[in-house]
DNA sequence: ACGAATTGTGGGAAAAAGTGGGTAATTGTG
DNA sequence: CACAATTACCCACTTTTTCCCACAATTCGT
């Protein structure tokens, strides 16, 4: 499982270096094919290794023809999903059409997220977590219910 | 179950000596891998032994994806789960972004916390116990809800 | 109280990772 | 078929991380 929080820099190509401390499992579970597509709760990517995706495709493949949310849900995620390989230096090259999506320019976060990882510009990722923290701490005393289930 | 009280200092390179007292433990109970995070309800961070975290990792996973606060709740706390290990000489490094968060510079404090450790910012720490204890004292003689309970 | 062992602290140097860019190959387009 | 745009591959430089060693401080036993 992927987890972690890593600050990256796209180049002027438009590559981004995947944190060294995820290579190995990268390589070894996936021979480095990874997919690229878009997160369609957020403004930001997801990034499966290749095999992991196969497995959302079938799910996809499965989500109900007649319901609209679904349908287009299924388009989005099919429709931008690009495949993608670690070159010799641990990169992947993010098409335009992905960083238009997410905003992201020069620098970015990757966040590790269990099966998969998750790529926010910058800037929208800290102003998601400020606005998450102000929430979390706002309802005094009873956590929120997401928080609470956890026992942490 | 991890207790007590210990006062650490941040050498120049983030990283964090781990009181001697707990070495053993965590060497044998998790190979010296351990988890830090942030802790969403004060600027702190928790460290688990990997084992533990990994309970906390299956929970989150089951929160469920299409409820909004459960979602961010899922993204943050396992976007800002970072591995560590503890060096030769019973040490981490904290990743500049935790420092960041926990506003931990130099001296800090670590308290045992049953399952986890909380790391403070010292200063951070003493406030947060002065306020506590004004608090307490405030409501005379009876205390407050949850701690009556407790018949100390 | 003194010496020995353990723990805390700091920092140098080698290695690895991150970053940038040039050039060649490939693809798509007119 | 020629041209432009994009992508892949390669090399070089900078920064960060990791590993290791050394010394200071503290604790412990005698």
């Amino acid at each position: 499982m992927f987890r972690g929080f890593s600050s990256v820099s796209l180049d002027s190509k438009g590559r981004i270096a995947i944190p060294s401390r995820y290579r190995k499992r990268l390589m070894d579970d996936a021979g480095g094919c990874l997919v690229l597509t878009i997160n369609p709760l957020d403004r930001s990517l997801w990034l499966y290794t290749s095999p992991d995706w196969k497995l959302i495709e079938e799910k996809l493949a499965d989500l109900p023809e007649f319901d609209r949310q679904s349908r287009k849900t299924k388009t989005m995620m099919w429709g931008h999903a690009t495949d993608c390989q670690l070159d010799t230096h641990g990169r992947i090259l993010v098409p335009a059409e992905l960083r238009d999506y997410a905003r992201i320019d020069k620098q970015a976060v990757i966040l590790g997220q269990g099966n998969k990882f998750e790529i926010w510009n910058r800037a929208s990722w800290e102003e998601e977590r400020e606005q998450w923290l102000n929430q979390v701490g706002d309802e005094q005393g009873e956590l929120s219910g997401a928080l609470q289930s956890l026992s942490l």
